[in-house]
DNA sequence: ACCTGAACACCGTTCAAGT
DNA sequence: ACCTGAACACCGTTCAAGT
């Protein structure tokens, strides 16, 4: 005798953000999602309405611990607070950032960290198009930053990880040394990040200062 | 009577990146390219070890369209080549340009040009770390700005494309305009680009504006 | 209202067999 | 050397039926 409504949608998404945790978003399946609460794969569409609906609902519940940077800031100190912010909210499930990334505007935190930022770079000078181009950038690039974060593609092989690390490292090695010198010097910081903190530190920085260059050159405009 | 030896790995390749082209990366399957060449999915097999080796040659052949800049450019100007090189080469191929980031030193063409830019970066005074991180940088923005140009994730779904963008669009108008009047009046900018060829040079500017303050900064410590 | 069971149209891939 | 055929363990999802 299966209890019912041992089922509902708050448990549920969280099962399968605990799947897409441990195994990628490829590894969410609407079969494990059913076996993780014993039910068969239907039970799930009685709560939603397809996969895709629960992947949405996957990404609400992450971007939903989102905070907003003071409206005070000027642009620069926003920029940088939104897309840490963002970075750091991906970091905490980092297989579920591209949903972070396609459901922000469905959450009201999302708009109006996206409203204000809009704000002010409209009073930096941006036009709407410029502006829309460049809140599009930052919710990406924070995006590819986590999802793409060195070694983060062997993340769910733990046995085969090193394995592979070691082959990678192997293929920048057995390149000539006097044709490709920066390339093997560069080769363990290539395949795994050494300092994880900096590889967003860095990144961040560069954004927002690309576009505050831009921001400058508008002014002088 | 099938002709026999009617398949070869680049014959295989080249069917891949139509179909990777008109339905997109997960539009590929091992079944359909069979399909096309009215042969037995097993075929493949022969010519292939699995479906990521296919995966693979296809991001060879895409990567081997790339030039490489002068290598007598300064940093700034090599970078921005650079990037638009990979722009362009992923813009030919838009679904096929994960692949490309991830095949891209597995060519010869791909792996000079990483080491020249490591150079630059090197004397304009980024340590081994920085170095690679930058490289890294430059190789997943360009692959985002590409794969994620807006209205990009509705390229194969064209009966249904007007239809999505409405309603993004019915979403953000339904926003009170006293509260969300940036987002309302950036609706259009942001589901869709008005120019794309601004999109792109305006995300190549603010990143590589981004390494140069960056460079600037170091220059100066 | 909430869930089961059987079925369908797909996947990638193994393995043995054909020519 | 190159390809077929049958089979396996998976997918998401429909549809009718149970309680």
């Amino acid at each position: 005798m299966k209890p019912k409504n041992s089922l509902n949608p708050a448990l549920v998404v969280e099962r399968a953000l605990a799947i897409v945790d441990t195994e990628g978003l490829d590894g969410l399946t609407v079969r494990k999602v059913a076996d993780a609460f014993g039910v068969t794969p239907m039970a799930l569409y009685w709560h939603f309405a397809n996969k895709e609906a629960l992947l949405a609902a996957v990404g609400d519940a992450v971007v939903s611990s989102l905070r907003i940077p003071d409206e005070d800031l000027p642009l620069e100190d926003y920029l940088r607070e939104a897309m840490t912010s963002l970075v750091d909210v991906m970091r905490a499930h980092p297989s579920a950032s591209p949903l972070v990334a396609q459901q922000i505007m469905q959450a009201e935190v999302g708009r109006d960290l996206t409203e204000r930022f809009l704000d002010k770079l409209s009073l930096a000078g941006f036009d709407v198009e410029r502006s829309a181009a460049v809140a599009h950038y930052t919710l990406q690039i924070a995006m590819t930053l986590v999802s793409r974060e060195p070694g983060a593609e062997l993340a769910f092989k733990p046995e085969l990880r090193q394995e592979e690390l070691d082959r990678k490292r192997a293929m920048l090695e057995s390149l000539p040394e006097d044709r490709y010198p920066r390339l093997r010097a560069a080769a363990d910081a290539m395949i795994e990040c050494a300092n994880t903190d900096e590889y967003y530190a860095d990144g961040i920085a560069i954004f927002v200062a690309g576009v505050m260059a831009d921001a400058k050159t508008l002014a002088e405009a």
